[in-house]
DNA sequence: CGGTTTTGTGTGACTAGATCACTGATCGAA
DNA sequence: TTCGATCAGTGATCTAGTCACACAAAACCG
């Protein structure tokens, strides 16, 4: 019992799914797998398909949408106690689409299986709310990124992401990983970012960007 | 019998649906309503979050996000035959999103309330495939504006525009709709059509684009 | 009917962003 | 330490979005 306990208590890290009946946890843990995956691991993308759900306990996964032109952009990161919920729609994909998901981190996450993800769906009214949650919250995202590449000037939206994905005032990454970010080129990064720094907002160095004045950009970002 | 049949044989028009087995079909039809609005009529919308599934039997929803700004894109149409199943997404936002569906015509609808959706979700298999089959051809669409708009020239996008939605060669649209229509402004839709006329493609008068020369628009829309 | 208002379109000037074609700087590995 | 790869800076040029208009065709209306 206790080690039934132990086994599956990461189904209390999803929101959503620690009301679960014991019936319907006990089906979770035993038909799903705990799967370790290293950092940059191709969970899904073109040509490849997933066949589980997973649901994240560690780590990040990012998905970002590719052009033919080489181009990128991120849509969203799904992170630990969040489900990669849109993979479901990829497995129904009719048509394959051109986005992909990948192990920003190194992973931890429990897979379910295509067929054990139904049973659930239809025999459990908070699994099925804990999906389309999830899938709303997925959409919600989605109408974000378009939102922002359609109607938001890049400087805010670059002042934004510095701000969001920084780490204790220090944002670790290239121009050109910016750029994919945004889904621009690495001039546009290269030139906005030397203008924050004329401002004293930010300083730069190679592969890294420092915070000096986070008012600054906050005050740009929210605009 | 035949009452019965001649009122649940919208159900057939829905191929995903048809396969329901009659108990089902029984649910859907005695518990859902068909409902006919006019055009125009917001179906949903920021602060108006529908508490029905819609399936279409005639007409076509338009989904469009709109910016602060005053300025939309169109996200995609759903026509007879298909589900607003995006809206499902909708009732359960935990956040109102910037997007709206608007009947482009009159509508006839089978309506279905939350609670029953639930109910079929959970008991037929057939229904489930449905509905993520729905899913996943929206957040298909979705990715197709989102690729769109940030890596294709507003010229080929335009071209693409004026063929796919040309009615026996002519397209009753206003420059600002279009623009609209394509997330941009009404400005650069008047230059690119100055500059289809320029070339022979199409001829322009008041609320109205007619082609002239369908395989040059293709030719540049393939591009 | 003529006059006013609304709606649709045309255009020049300017700013922002994307693309191209480079340069030089920095880092890591051979 | 030299070489190749990666990262960043920059001018020129093109495309797209913004602003501020002018003007014409329809719609409305007394």
């Amino acid at each position: 019992m206790t080690a039934a306990a132990a086994k599956d208590d990461w189904i209390d890290r999803f929101e959503g799914l620690s009301k679960l009946e014991p019936r319907l946890r006990d089906v979770l843990t035993t038909r799903s797998q705990l799967v370790r995956l290293p950092e940059d691991t191709v969970i899904f993308g073109p040509g490849k398909s997933p066949d589980h759900l997973l649901l994240l306990l560690q780590g990040t996964v990012r998905v970002q949408q590719l052009a033919e032109n080489g181009r990128e952009v991120v849509l969203y990161r799904a992170t630990a106690g969040e489900s990669c919920v849109l993979t479901t729609a990829c497995m129904l994909a009719y048509e394959d689409h051109a986005a992909e998901g990948i192990a920003e981190t190194e992973i931890v996450a429990a897979a379910i299986p295509r067929g054990v993800f139904d049973d659930l769906v239809a025999s459990s009214k908070d699994f099925r709310n804990f999906v389309f949650r999830a899938y709303s919250r997925r959409i919600t995202d989605l109408f974000h990124v378009i939102e922002d590449i359609a109607f938001r000037r890049m400087d805010i939206r670059l002042a934004q992401k510095i701000v969001e994905r920084a780490d204790h005032g220090v944002l670790k990454a290239t121009h050109a990983q910016l750029a994919a970010e945004l889904g621009t080129a690495r001039e546009v990064i290269s030139r906005q970012l030397a203008e924050f720094q004329r401002r004293g907002w930010i300083a730069q160095s190679r592969g890294a960007i420092e915070i000096l004045d986070g008012a600054g950009l906050r005050q740009l970002a929210a605009t």
